[in-house]
RNA sequence: GGUCCUGUAGCUCAGCUGGAUAGAGCAACGGCCUUCUAAGCCGUAGGUCCCAGGUUCGAAUCCUGGCGGGAUCACCA
């Protein structure tokens, strides 16, 4: 089925016969043909000239005499120094296309299910500001990866842990409480996350000022830092929350609410969703209990000022704080609850962790204590770490406001690719309903392909106010391209051509067509290389590859009109498993694509 | 300082487990709308693949050492 692996094999089975000696799959090159050759697969017959003892184009000769005679579809070869040139029959091309023609999906020719139970965690938002343009990146890419995953015969489950307590969340009910007068996202006309986000930054605000003030008193400054009366009232504030004062937690419920609705929003707008959330609310708790536990096993040990730690000193690494001098719990505190949850929830055969790469300590952290508590499957957690996403001006910093808030970058996003529809001026004439589909479309198209065509383990930088592209290589040109094929099936339904279930074998391809179906033939192996390296950048680029292929061949030929009818009649099929292709990879992206535009 | 990531065209990025002459897009310049959608196509120009060694038939790719950029090492999350 396979035919690379076909060749490999037969390779082997020359050398085994020809020079007499055994040979390992993994020794032999089989690569694509550079397009300046002629030929469709390369052999390279360097690494087996230790076999055969001879020059390299002899070798190469005699291996390519071999295979043309054992394999059918191999019509020609050519040598060209130790590179062996395969040429492929236009027959084995054709019945390739007529058989994906019959498959619902192209990659499901390929893969079965595995009934690999993998959890995908991203999002993981905090409930005390709106989302910005990281999250951004690690909504898109979580996403992405679960469908890639999926597609690749897992079973996949997405879920979404919303950091909702601890002192970060308190600093912005404080806030409120002291300077909000009440007020609330309905009064004042804004979306809860972003009132709330609004308090953080003003906590932030009057508690520098509260440290610099003490610094003029003669304090030093880290403990200022630690003494402003402010942090102090939110520790406060923590600690009650903690033990359940229950005018604390009917304020948290409250501002909770708000946020979680406003990031509802946001979800929708960009179009992930989640198979479970989970909130640290509910799970740190157990992270605590696992704590003690660890102390009666004597993993873990209480400093005499009352804090827990851990001593990962053997492995070259600190000391790590698991809970604080005044019994509340950190970050990891809860991390070790919720992983236990999921174990429990799920018993996950893998467990991957979306989150930025400035937490890899903590993940290396986290799963050595793991180990350390006994939890044979803690070597299954995986930490999927990204880059940053940077300004021109450099980081973005979200108590100094210096963020891309996600829900004004996606309206800005319909708005450009409204107006430069506007100017194209081809869908003016659209129902208004479709007309809005479509900018929509096409504005988080631009917005998710930009990010997810780049390397995630990549820092990128972003400038809000020009890179994003609607030309070129982008969203928008592979929507374009989709919608082009869409309009083409159109006119051929009016020419009463219907795409053949089975095209004649004896008709001649030019390169164009053969570039084409093999990136489509192609596109299985790049979803399993996408699925290991946990890349989606592998598929956007391949897709791109045969958009921008095809619009080359749609310039060139015409599909409808083509010389012969057999032509026509391989072209549609051609153009139809184009649009198939194109498909089947934005929705591994999480792109939408209009029938026109 | 320790650890991890990273360095390819003016800019943003590809380049598969080492393979043939280094690839796109943007920006610049020049062409192509009476022919299936010009959000397109064709062409020109643009490179010390950070530097130096090493491994070998062969290195942008692997190893070592430098240099530059980023992250992290908190009673923040």
């Amino acid at each position: 089925m396979n035919l690379e692996l076909k060749i490999s094999e037969k390779v082997a089975d020359s050398v085994r016969q020809i020079y007499k000696h055994e040979i390992d799959l993994s020794e032999i090159q089989i690569q694509r043909t550079r397009k300046d050759f002629d030929g469709d697969f390369t052999v390279v017959v360097f690494p087996l000239l230790r076999y055969s003892k001879k020059p390299p184009e002899q070798t190469a000769e005699e291996i390519g005499n071999f295979l043309k005679e054992f394999i059918d579809e191999i019509v020609d070869f050519n040598v060209i120094k130790g590179f062996l040139n395969l040429t492929i029959s236009t027959k084995f091309w054709i019945s390739f296309l007529n058989s994906i023609h019959s498959q619902e999906k192209i990659y499901s020719f390929y893969f079965s299910n595995t009934y690999e139970k993998i959890v995908v965690e991203f999002s993981s938002p905090n409930t005390n500001k709106p989302l910005h343009l990281g999250h951004i990146r690690n909504n898109l890419l979580g996403f992405s990866i679960s469908r890639i995953f999926e597609a690749a015969g897992k079973d996949v489950a997405k879920v979404n842990l919303v950091n909702d307590r601890g002192i970060h969340i308190c600093k912005s009910m404080l806030a409120w409480e002291k300077w909000g007068n009440g007020e609330t996202p309905e009064q004042k006309g804004v979306k809860g996350d972003h009132l709330v986000g609004e308090y953080y930054v003003k906590f932030d605000q009057v508690y520098k000022k509260q440290v610099k003030e003490l610094i003029g008193k003669g304090m030093a400054k880290e403990e200022a830092e630690q003494e402003a009366p402010l942090l102090k009232e939110a520790r406060d504030m923590l600690n009650r929350w903690e033990k359940g004062d229950e005018e604390v937690v009917s304020l948290w419920k409250k501002m909770n609410s708000w946020v979680l609705q406003g990031f509802d929003h946001t979800y929708e707008q960009l179009g992930v969703s989640f198979d479970k959330e989970y909130f640290e609310s509910e799970v740190y708790k157990k992270g605590k209990e696992e704590v003690f536990r660890g102390m009666e096993q004597g993993v873990i040990f209480r400093k005499s000022d009352g804090s827990v730690w851990a001593d990962f000193e053997d492995e070259d690494l600190d000391q790590k704080l698991l809970l604080r001098a005044d019994g509340t719990s950190v970050y990891i505190t809860q991390d070790i609850g919720t992983a236990i949850q999921r174990y429990q929830d799920f018993t996950f055969d893998q467990h991957i962790y979306v989150v930025g790469n400035e937490q890899n300590y903590h993940f290396q952290i986290l799963k050595l204590l793991l180990e350390k508590l006994g939890y044979h499957w803690a070597e299954h957690l995986y930490h999927l770490a990204y880059g940053m996403v940077e300004l021109p001006e450099g980081k973005m910093k979200s108590r100094e406001g210096t963020v891309v808030d996600a829900d004004y970058l996606i309206k800005e996003m319909i708005d450009t690719a409204k107006e430069m529809s506007g100017k194209v001026g081809k869908i003016n004439e659209f129902p208004d309903e479709e007309r809005e589909k479509i900018y929509r479309q096409v504005g988080l198209a631009a917005l998710k392909y930009f990010i997810l065509k780049v390397n995630p383990k990549k820092n990128m930088t972003f400038d809000p106010k020009e890179s994003i592209d609607f030309n070129g290589n982008t969203g928008p040109f592979i929507q374009y391209t989709y919608a082009r094929i869409n309009s083409l099936k159109d006119k051929a339904q009016d020419a009463d051509l219907v795409v053949s279930d089975s095209v004649d074998h004896s008709i001649n391809l030019n390169n164009k067509e053969i570039q084409l179906i093999k990136l489509i033939h192609k596109f299985p192996t790049i979803i399993e290389e996408a699925a290991h390296e946990m890349d989606p950048s592998i598929v956007a680029n391949h897709v791109y590859e045969i958009a921008k292929e095809y619009n080359q061949f749609y310039h060139e030929y015409s599909v409808i009109n083509a010389d012969t009818y057999q032509q026509t009649e391989l072209r549609l099929l051609l153009s139809v498993q184009v649009e198939k292709m194109i498909r089947e990879g934005m929705w591994l992206l999480g792109i939408d694509l209009p029938q026109r535009m």
